[in-house]
DNA sequence: GTGAATCTTCGTGAAATGTCGATGAGGCAT
DNA sequence: ATGCCTCATCGACATTTCACGAAGATTCAC
């Protein structure tokens, strides 16, 4: 998925640069790893080309979150207009291409997102569950590929950065396949969304499944592609 | 490799404080999901208790990144005195173990590091290529199980997020498969380090794969566990 | 409902950031 | 050597951060 990598490479500048002793040298690493120069960079940010090197060079030992930020995606933006040569470079470096087929997004929310408001983006109706609850992210997987390619140690990594998020899992046909992949897996979900059935063709046993784990359980006949994109274009 | 994992998680937290809309709601997500209370942190910080609330509440729009370095360092640390509870469960949802045989070390440097000065710590002689270099990381990597473990496309995770790294393969007996598996890749590496050898024993035919892909070869008979350790303690 | 623990709000002052524009230094083309 | 591009340095000034401590709000147990 493309949007998710350049998060992901965003999130990683973003961290190196604040963890480092010289967040300077850092911020003048990736802009140079971008092949971006000082005076490219100050345009875009619409700041005077000095403010850039007075970042690099040290002068402000501890910028804000809100520059490092807009810097980062600004070299980001600048690499994806030239055609994200960069930004392709290190998402081949970083995947394996096996999550293509079973991950389809994935996403960590830096505060919580109440349930009730999830389910109406993505139009779902709750099967059974509690709906006074928050999630911080979600995944969205392709069920059936996740079962046929994923060994248990690999299944871990739907879980992104927290359980407490929402797995939406594709094209089900019953639901049961995944609600018992997770009765058997040490982690849970706060919510399991199935997609493309309606509450009416759900398996019998999955209220039962559900419950045992504390588990919320919606369905949505939305198709994937809108789930995705309702998501994504969400700042909640 | 434990601290690894600190180190990522680190980063992780770091770069979705600073990205976010509100660092503030950030900060207290993470503080939240390792159950630490305002109080307690703010101990550790040795600063007074209101300090934390308002850069959750927001009166601190954008925090500078020394702020936010020294507060996820000390939820880490906090964590880590209690046994890690947190920071283990993030890494066995991060982590598939494969890993663990592979890759014993991985890391990212923020700003260059000269080569003449990296093979100075590690112990290692040059064997062939120019050492007016600088890398931007490195990975220890345990050859005969990268071999044997690896897929083509997992092999490109020993680069990490920069391919002007070194790799330092260990446990080597002549070098040769190494360099061959780095010839017939798409990524090269600035360095390579062959671990538990000494130039004399090297293969022939190393400086030749070398030359091709312009990659400076150093040896060294230092032992994993000492290298690994100084590469660990250097700042630079 | 009294207390303890946790968290929020706010006024305040010293220090640092955030920005500009002017100036200077290196490098690499012509 | 004459530009041109890239980058570093610096003084100046408005705006924020950063930290404190006092006081108010919440929540939970007893």
């Amino acid at each position: 998925m493309k949007s998710g990598v350049r998060h992901q490479l965003a999130e990683k500048m973003a961290g190196e640069i604040t963890l480092s002793d010289s967040p300077g040298q850092a911020l003048k690493k990736w802009r140079q790893s971008f092949n971006i120069p000082q005076g490219l960079l100050a345009e875009h940010l619409e700041v005077s080309p000095s403010v850039i090197s007075d970042y690099e060079s040290g002068r402000r030992k501890s910028p804000g979150t809100a520059i490092v930020g807009k810097i980062v995606d600004t070299i980001l933006s600048i690499d994806e207009d030239n055609g994200g040569r960069f930004i392709n470079k290190f998402a081949k470096i970083l995947y394996s291409e096996f999550d293509e087929d079973v991950i389809y997004d994935i996403h960590e929310y830096a505060s919580p997102v109440a349930l009730s408001d999830f389910a109406g983006v993505i139009g779902a109706t709750t099967l059974c569950g509690p709906m006074d609850q928050t999630v911080y992210g979600y995944t969205v997987i392709n069920s059936l590929n996740a079962i046929l390619q994923l060994s248990s140690s690999e299944f871990n990594r739907i879980y992104g950065w927290s359980t407490e998020r929402a797995l939406i899992f594709t094209e089900v046909s019953t639901g049961k396949s995944p609600m018992v992949a997770i009765r058997v897996t040490p982690f849970k979900p706060r919510c399991v969304v199935l997609q493309g059935i309606s509450p009416g063709e759900v398996h019998p046993l999955i209220p039962g499944l559900a419950e045992r784990d504390r588990i919320t359980v919606l369905c949505t006949e939305v198709d994937v592609e809108t789930i995705i994109s309702s998501l994504r274009g969400k700042s909640w």
